[in-house]
RNA sequence: GGGGGAAUUCCAGAGCGGUCAAAUGGGGCAGACUGUAAAUCUGUUGCCUACGGCUUCGAUGGUUCGAAUCCAUCUUCCCCCA
């Protein structure tokens, strides 16, 4: 039987933080993040990681562990997090996953490893200029050639995972398609109970969204994008894709006013909870607790108490 | 006070007599997602008893077989001269 973990998700804002940290005081666990930007060192503000009064001296894993240059993946992140876990299972202790990036929780509680091939890898690069040079078209239909399942599921637009697909080809003479077959019938590693944090009212969120980002930028958060910058960090680095450090670059750079850039911000950031949302949808099971018009952390915290409960955790 | 310009679907903004429920972008909504995932990609977006029908393009009234597109008046806004 895989070990049971627990797993707080919701889009951003939501306080999942809180709630992770709560539980674990309750339950003697330890906090894993599955963040795909906190990850990195530096960015505690505009991610909203949590500082040390907020972990109340519950262990965090997977924050700020990464230099903000380096180009992390969802498979990097697993292979990372994975060993983590367990180490908190043979301590004896319940692992809570919390965080807000679907993708590498998925690969993290399911385990199955990805498909060889990497960004910066030979390969891509290699048809990263056949892009370049010759259009999607080829590319395409080669892909419609060796792998007619990925090719008739793909978007035309969709050149990210066409080449990734073509890619996955060329390194192993195997379809991407079919490892995703085969590793989706594994049993997942862990057995995840996910305890969902969301707003009943979507004007509420944004609400919530909005008054989180005008603190970030009270505490600083051009301050800590122009401490960023001047690691001396490449332009095109992925923790440069963190809402709220990409819009504030544009301030820095004077392409656009600190006003504007707020706005952007929190615009992005709604839409980025609403994909969460979407992302989420597909996990059957999920325990929801919708916030009203408070989030009320006491009673969120007797409903999970007792979710977890009745699942034996406790 | 005089002269000129503009009013378009949630927003910006095309359209300049029929092929317009109205380009395009944004936003909204929905979806996808197996090595950049806070990324990337897709669909949809007036109403309906829906392969057809109904009501829209500041207002009213005209011209015309036919108008968002032409004319008149009115309303509002902008610019210029006073």
């Amino acid at each position: 039987m895989a070990p049971k973990v627990v797993c707080v998700v919701g889009p951003t804002a939501t306080g999942k933080t809180k709630l992770g940290v709560l539980l674990a005081k309750e339950f003697h666990g330890e906090v894993v993040s599955v963040d795909s930007m906190q990850i990195y060192r530096g960015m505690t503000i505009g991610t909203a990681a949590p500082t040390p009064e907020e972990t109340e001296g519950v262990p965090h894993h997977m924050i700020a562990v990464a230099d903000p240059a380096e180009q992390w993946s969802a498979a990097r992140y697993a292979a990372e997090a994975t060993p983590v876990v367990d180490d908190i299972l043979r301590r004896g202790k319940l692992p809570f996953l919390v965080g807000g990036t679907g993708l590498w929780l998925d690969a993290l509680v399911r385990g199955h490893g990805f498909a060889p091939g990497r960004t910066g890898g030979k390969v891509r690069e290699e048809l990263m200029r056949e892009f370049d040079s010759g259009g999607i078209g080829p590319l395409l239909r080669e892909l419609g050639r060796v792998d007619p399942v990925s090719a008739e599921k793909l978007h035309p637009a969709d050149t990210k995972r066409i080449l990734r697909a073509l890619e996955v080809y060329r390194e192993t003479g195997k379809t991407i398609s079919s490892h995703d077959e085969e590793t989706r019938k594994l049993p997942p590693r862990y057995d995840a109970v996910y305890i969902g944090l969301r707003f009943r009212d979507r004007e509420e969120m944004r609400r919530r969204i909005d008054l989180r980002v005008d603190r970030m930028v009270e505490q600083g958060l051009l301050e800590e994008v122009r401490t960023l910058l001047r690691s001396g960090l490449p332009r095109g680095s992925t923790s440069l894709q963190a809402i709220g450090y990409k819009e504030f670059l544009g301030v820095l750079e004077g392409n656009c006013t600190e006003r504007d850039a707020v706005a952007e911000v929190k615009l992005r950031s709604r839409q980025y909870a609403k994909r969460q949302l979407t992302w989420l949808r597909h996990i059957p099971g999920i325990h929801w607790i919708d916030w009203g018009e408070t989030r009320d952390f006491g009673r969120a915290f007797q409903i999970s108490t007792e979710i977890l409960s009745a699942e034996g955790l406790g």
